[in-house]
DNA sequence: CTTCTAAAAAATGAATGCAAAATAGCCGGC
DNA sequence: GCCGGCTATTTTGCATTCATTTTTTAGAAG
């Protein structure tokens, strides 16, 4: 009889700074555990989830598995039939316009929060990985081009200082994490161009703390993206 | 044995139009009244949720009570604590101020969008109770004045046409209901006369479908909301 | 061979049971 | 009289079990 899963929540690393997070509660770990499973695209879009399978594979019964799949199926990743158990919620053309449409509130809401409280030191790492993300655009890699601008968004997020914030957005962002990677991949040249230039806008507008502003071009640089991503997935 | 918690769920009434949900699953039925039940105050901040009396209030086992528990603490109402069971989540100031702020962000982002796409009998309808609650200003009727605003905010959120972000915005007002109730109850004379004003700021961007400027004024609006509750319940 | 029917199998939704942890109650010591 | 430790009760977390419902499968009729 192995831990429960435990083995399994290390597989996904895109945080490595916070280990010091031992799942506190099982329920917890499964939860995060599961969410991932199904975000990663383990399962099928609109495949029903299996729970039998699932008991085994994190070595758990159904009981707390059937209380993580409420969980995320009010979090909007799955949907609940009744009699008929869970499915991965599929995500039509309209859900993935509106996902990007809050993403682009809460980017804008993020950015006017951060030029209001931001510190020179964060905004100095911000920039650093602009850069950085500028080199990568010059030399057309796309995963190092995708990974800064990740990266980017999560610290402006991270520099609003508003926790409540941080975790809608986490939630909205994993609900369109697989449509977003093809997105930015599928990208076309001029997207990346332009999206490169509204990153400039981005960063000028935080450098002079114009909340405003920021808020405005957070919120059209993500209306772009949903465009190139309808374009190219849709 | 009497029916499983229908006959409570009625017993709460700010939604007699919508009469025609009749709790498509049980545990969805559970969950919308187990949230009323708590958001309503029957239990007091920060008292440990009691299982055992809740399954006789609802008449259901805990199974399925447990997992609504597991929902709402995902949304933020009430906290578990590890082998210590659920606790209604008492919200710091610093959690209020939080709250008012996404919110604010969310109403922002409802308010670019209804410039997008709000009809002009969506506007009259607006604009309609604007009046209506301008009548209820003169006359210092908190009352009403407190409804019509209640649903000139909700109005143009419905007017976003995005039904994530009504979801969205729905989970977060909820969390905040209580203080917001007290929050523009003791409203004094000057923030009403203040309030009034941003609202006619407020319906004249919307009717000149000033997308950017209508997301500035909602969310100062929820700015000063903010610190008018601060003012009166801090 | 297809299709309708019906029984078998499996899955779902919820209740109950059980071990571990936490809380309350009780007693003795200081 | 107050504090600390010990036991009894309650509560929590999860596994298991049970009643329904759905899905699959087998078979018979056309």
């Amino acid at each position: 009889m192995n831990e429960p899963f435990l083995d399994t929540i290390d597989e996904q690393g895109p945080a490595p700074a916070e280990a010091a997070k031992p799942a506190a509660s099982l329920h917890e770990g499964l939860l995060v555990a599961l969410r991932d499973f199904i975000v990663e695209g383990n399962l099928e879009d609109g495949a029903r989830v299996p729970e039998r399978a699932l008991c085994e594979r994190f070595n758990i019964s159904r009981t707390p598995l059937r209380e993580a799949l409420k969980v995320l199926a009010a979090e909007g990743l799955i949907e609940l039939l009744p009699n008929r158990g869970a499915r991965v919620r599929e995500l039509s053309s309209a859900d993935v316009r509106e996902l990007f449409d809050v993403m682009g509130g809460l980017e804008a809401l993020a950015g006017r929060l951060a030029c209001e409280r931001i510190s020179d030191v964060e905004f100095a790492e911000i920039e650093r990985i602009h850069h950085e993300m500028y080199r990568f655009y010059l030399r057309r890699d796309m995963h190092g081009y995708f990974h800064c601008n990740q990266a980017i968004h999560q610290l402006i997020v991270a520099a609003a200082g508003n926790a409540t914030l941080a975790a809608t957005y986490a939630s909205v962002a994993g609900r369109i994490r697989r449509v977003r990677y093809s997105a930015n991949l599928a990208k076309d040249r001029d997207r990346l161009g332009e999206a490169m230039r509204e990153h400039e806008a981005i960063l000028d507008a935080l450098r002079r703390r114009a909340g405003s502003e920021l808020s405005d071009i957070l919120f059209l640089h993500l209306r772009n993206k949903r465009k190139a991503a309808q374009a190219s997935a849709g």
